[in-house]
DNA sequence: TTTAAATAGTTGCATAACTAACTATATGCC
DNA sequence: GGCATATAGTTAGTTATGCAACTATTTAAA
């Protein structure tokens, strides 16, 4: 038990993960370079729907770790870039099923691209394996405050 | 160099970083829970301010890892919050000093001891040795990206 | 010394987060 | 069938972020 207790001082900036901040950062900048207007947050939803669409906003909550409020104007405003399509729910009219457009699916190829080649950018230096087991702390992290 | 490629897929909990999301959220919720009501931006900014205070807004910028509107209004709303006081630099005019009320210095122990027990709780079941790893990863990426 | 460039901070605009309160529809129990 | 409860989604209010444009002051160079 007391040995993973973290020394005051240490706090900081595992708390406010200044690490994926600046991933996020550098990855809506390069987006930009690319001439793609599509913010990070908007680019996160998209990434769940191009591996499976038509499904409810719901599901994208759960997918994306985001609370209703935020996922019903993430679509709104998805919806006014024209990259995403609600389509009322045939069998349960309370739902929208969400849709990518092909506009949308254009974008799919190169902002993967990006994505890969910014990640790569921030972990140079880091081997695979020292990788794999941070990925598995955060998870753990995660799982704890589930 | 290939040892650090990212498969598609793996990519997004690693840029949304949603283990430092959970734990923000899981520390704004302490501390509501304990009737103190700052956010977590806040008390990030006087947890600067806490190790030394005043400190110019672009030296608060530095020391947060945030833009200098951003730090404006941070320090708006402490002020408003009566937690900080922004006092005119007697040597150069266009810099602000900020320094913590009393009530910020209040807040200080007891706000750190739940912070610490909530990262404990975040980090439950994860060695030392990989807490360790896993902030190395986390300063190298954002070095990487400085 | 006066003028250009750098620095400190603020303001406006757009997007996004969380909470709480709300509407509409569906489900389940009597 | 009818009513309570749960679920899906929206809206309003507050805080925060990033970018760009702005003011005021300082510094450095011509």
């Amino acid at each position: 038990m007391p040995n993973n207790q973290f020394k005051r001082g240490e706090l900081y900036s595992f708390i406010t993960g200044m690490a994926s901040t600046a991933i996020a950062r550098r990855l809506q900048k390069n987006f930009k370079q690319e001439g793609i207007e599509i913010t990070i947050e908007q680019w996160s939803v998209l990434y769940h729907l191009w591996k499976q669409d038509g499904i409810s906003q719901q599901e994208l909550c759960n997918a994306s770790f985001r609370d209703k409020p935020s996922i019903t104007r993430l679509v709104d405003n998805l919806e006014k870039l024209k990259l995403v399509k609600r389509v009322g729910s045939p069998t349960d009219r309370r739902m929208n099923l969400i849709y990518v457009t092909d506009a949308a699916r254009k974008l799919q190829e190169r902002t993967m691209e990006i994505a890969e080649i910014t990640l790569n950018e921030a972990l140079k230096g880091v081997s695979a394996a020292d990788i794999e087991q941070a990925k598995t702390v955060l998870q753990q992290v995660y799982d704890n405050l589930k």
